[in-house]
RNA sequence: GUGGCCGUAGCUCAGUUGGUUAGAGCGCCAGGUUGUGGUCCUGGAAGUCGGGGGUUCGAAUCCCCUCGGUCACCCCA
């Protein structure tokens, strides 16, 4: 074994897996950009608090924090996710709204990795701040479900729920506390001490004891009060009107505090282990003043990269392509015929690879093989011949000055 | 943080009740053959058997510790 390896939880992604990654950002960017989204750069670390504020009573924030003091002795926290990076941006910089961003970046978590599970992982999201238009809901959860379709992932589940808000939460909150206090007994042990806490997260909980207790609680889509009742409604009819399946999931509760009104899951059902969710997100329209900011609604998710290419990998979609270059240039004169003939062809917009550290003639085919090049050209002391390599032909001479405009024309032809 | 399983070549693995210089396939390198071309043939490089300690005349093999991987719980992307 190495003596240095990635650290635990993490990994390296190396060719061809890494295309898959380019690929998926490059998909996704082009996506989100074309609805008006913009590019979103923020650093991976924070000031420690800008994460506890938005999730005291979470286990992301509470036990999975990658937190430390800087030789400044600030408290810092790798991100656990993007949206508090993202909001504290905005909050900051007080960009026009409606302010609609993206982002592709890594988040950390400190626990145990598994299948699907990593203490840096890779986010896909979006943010839109400023507006609290039920349309926005559904545009947003509309690019991501285009980014599953896009990629050719099918059996993709979309879970959807409101949280409500400050009027009518409360209320609700009372009524699960009631209801879980009357039957505490038969909650499962974490939970019978923890009901006045979180008393929401008691219904994401799959113990089968509080599963049952769960299943004649009080709904919070029964409890919504005159605004978000119908704001849910119209995230409805608009997922309805753009043909999106979505099962209405009562007891759907994010992991982190800040969500309110709709909130949304993405479950890949191809993939079997726990680690199904591949995204999820939702309304968080008090998170802008929490941070310190005015008071402003928004909206926002975050897609795992490493759990999207697991499902893809489940469904037998969106595989490593191919790297292969146009053109690859076998020089067995010693001289620095490969060096300028690639050169070129690069620099006319042909790919274009070569071999190096003098190898024989047929070491040098095999590599150009390898590299998958539809074209070889060959210098050799009797002259410059190309020929094709994905079907057997025969090997014409071609002038050096010639072998660009050559090149262009033969693959021209092969479109 | 808790628990199960697993660590032998770059990769996938074999290695008998503990017994001599630890093997195969793929990949890599070289040579041969094939129209100088994916095949085929020959050869080569490459492993402190994850690490440390113990038992033994002798350990890849048995025991302990440790590190790592993997899976599950918890939680989440």
């Amino acid at each position: 074994m190495p003596e240095y390896r990635a650290p635990v939880g993490t990994r390296d992604v190396l060719p061809p897996e890494s295309a898959r990654w380019a690929g998926l950002v490059a998909r996704f960017a082009t996506q989100v950009g074309r609805a008006g989204y913009g590019l979103v750069v923020s650093p991976m670390f924070e000031d420690v608090e800008v994460f506890g504020r938005v999730g005291e009573t979470t286990d992301v924030v509470r036990k999975e924090m990658y937190d430390f003091e800087d030789k400044g002795g600030r408290r810092i926290a790798l991100r656990p996710e993007g949206t508090a990076s993202l909001v504290r941006a905005f909050v900051q910089h007080r960009p026009p709204t409606p302010f609609k961003a993206w982002y592709a970046a890594p988040s950390f978590r400190y626990e145990r990795p598994q299948a699907g599970r990593y203490r840096q992982h890779h986010q896909l999201g979006v943010e839109v701040l400023g507006s609290e238009d039920a349309d926005i809901d559904v545009e947003v959860i509309a690019l991501a479900d285009g980014l599953f379709r896009e990629i050719g992932l099918t059996q993709v589940d979309l879970h959807l729920n409101s949280l409500g808000d400050d009027r009518c939460r409360p209320a609700y909150r009372e009524a699960l506390i009631e209801w879980f206090t009357a039957r505490r007994g038969d909650l499962c042990d974490e939970h019978r001490e923890r009901i006045a806490e979180n008393p929401l997260r008691i219904l994401d909980c799959k113990r089968p004891e509080c599963r049952a207790v769960s299943e004649g609680a009080p709904r919070m889509v029964d409890m919504l009060c005159e605004d978000c009742a119908p704001h849910f409604a119209r995230v409805r009819a608009g997922l309805d009107a753009l043909g999106i399946a979505y099962t209405v999931d009562p007891r759907l509760v994010r992991g982190l505090d800040y969500y309110t009104r709709t909130t949304f899951e993405f479950a890949a059902a191809a993939l079997e282990s726990s680690q199904n969710g591949i995204g999820g997100g939702g309304r968080y329209d008090g998170l802008a003043e929490a941070l310190g900011g005015d008071p402003t609604p928004g909206i926002g998710f975050g897609l795992g990269v490493e759990r999207i290419l697991l499902a893809c990998d489940a469904e037998g979609v969106f595989g490593a392509p191919d790297a292969a270059v146009d053109v690859f240039v076998i020089d067995t004169t010693g001289g620095d015929a490969a060096l300028a003939i690639t050169h070129e062809l690069r620099a006319a917009g042909v790919a274009a690879d070569r071999a190096f550290d003098n190898r024989s003639w047929k070491a040098q085919l095999k590599a150009a093989q390898r590299a998958g090049a539809a074209l070889a050209i060959s210098v050799e002391a009797e002259g410059i011949t190309i020929r094709t390599l994905r079907e057997k032909g025969q090997a014409e001479p071609v002038d050096r000055a010639d072998i660009v405009e050559h090149v262009r024309k033969r693959l021209a032809a092969a479109d």
